[in-house]
DNA sequence: CTTGTTTATGCAACTCGTTGCATAGAAGGA
DNA sequence: TCCTTCTATGCAACGAGTTGCATAAACAAG
């Protein structure tokens, strides 16, 4: 029931709606938590009437009106509580792998372009985290002296772009394996 | 749905029961896919009645019968199918990345204990992943002509390994990162 | 002889996540 | 003018995953 936490988290670091959470998600958040816009919104109901979050609605001039949620007092605590509890490490859920090993099953060979398109996919997920670490961290305009929160974030993004990292060259290893195996086939089928 | 792929896949490498499988999901499977129990005789029930696997009752001594299920043609064709749809990069969720963030609100040295925790248990992983490689592929117990099936359960494998160092390597940077901050706070606070 | 463990299967209730759809104001282009 | 896009919020239904509990046969330990 981490979403609600990692809702707690985004505001904490800067109070939105539950549209701009929803993109936030698609960016940042969504580097290691992944919600849709309904999930949010439901979500941030019911912390809403739990007393987490607090809201105020926010007039706009051309676009609508939105509802800027920030965490009150509860809320905060019960993210304290959760930073004290002890979380399993995390259930890995990997179609490709599953796909691989059913691969034996039927043309390894058919499954080399899938397999690149997650190559290009990671390829260009990693150029974006790249980019966002130069802007908010290591290039030019970065701050020079960060805060707690600024190290705290930057770790989470090298945690992405080691996993990227290590995916493409898996994904590598694995584009490697599936073109021997499609040789091999073709030499034996002759 | 891919449980019910990881199902048949995991059928076709070997015929079993629901517990069987459900222990699979503990070990090989469970590299990268978990499911408990309930989860996988609901979705056996499901493909028996849908036709998708055969069902054989098997009486044993010294233990209570099984039903031993093996993937019937309709079962072998849904897989195929699936194998040649396209399928987006897995979504992630990892809740420690959550509390790192989250620990700029609280008291980042408190997570490392909690960090310290989660790298023994990958370094756990990791060692045995390891073992189960020169069990089954490396070691000179391995059978010395991989076929298709065992090079494909290889390279998951392997991807399984290189999960765990990277992991292992973030988890130290992450200590690091957590170490450093609290005793800066230290050194503030005096 | 009772208690605990392993193998083996399953129901019921619940929460979480996904998909499809609906509404609505404002801007910009055909 | 109509169509699409972007911002913004939401309902309803369904499917997937989790948790707690129940049953039962066989064996081993106390």
């Amino acid at each position: 029931m981490a979403l609600d936490h990692a809702i707690l988290v985004s505001l904490l670091e800067q109070p939105g709606s539950g549209y701009e959470l929803a993109r936030r998600f698609e960016r940042s958040i969504g580097y290691f938590w992944t919600a849709t816009h309904q999930q949010i919104y439901r979500v941030l109901k019911r912390m809403e009437s739990d007393g987490w979050i607090d809201v105020r609605e926010v007039p706009q001039q051309a676009r609508p009106d939105k509802k800027e949620y920030s965490v009150a007092a509860p809320g905060r605590a019960a993210l304290a509580a959760w930073l004290h509890e002890p979380i399993e490490p995390e259930s890995v859920r990997h179609d490709l792998a599953v796909k691989i090993r059913g691969a034996a099953f039927d043309d390894p060979a058919a499954l080399i372009h899938e397999v690149e398109r997650h190559h290009r996919k990671h390829t260009d997920r990693l150029a974006h985290y790249l980019a966002g670490e130069r802007r908010d961290f290591t290039g030019p305009d970065a701050p020079g002296e960060p805060d707690a929160g600024q190290e705290l974030q930057h770790v989470v993004l090298r945690g992405g772009i080691a996993y990227e990292r290590m995916t493409i060259a898996w994904l590598e290893d694995v584009l490697a394996t599936l073109r021997r195996l499609a040789a091999a086939h073709g030499t034996r089928s002759r």
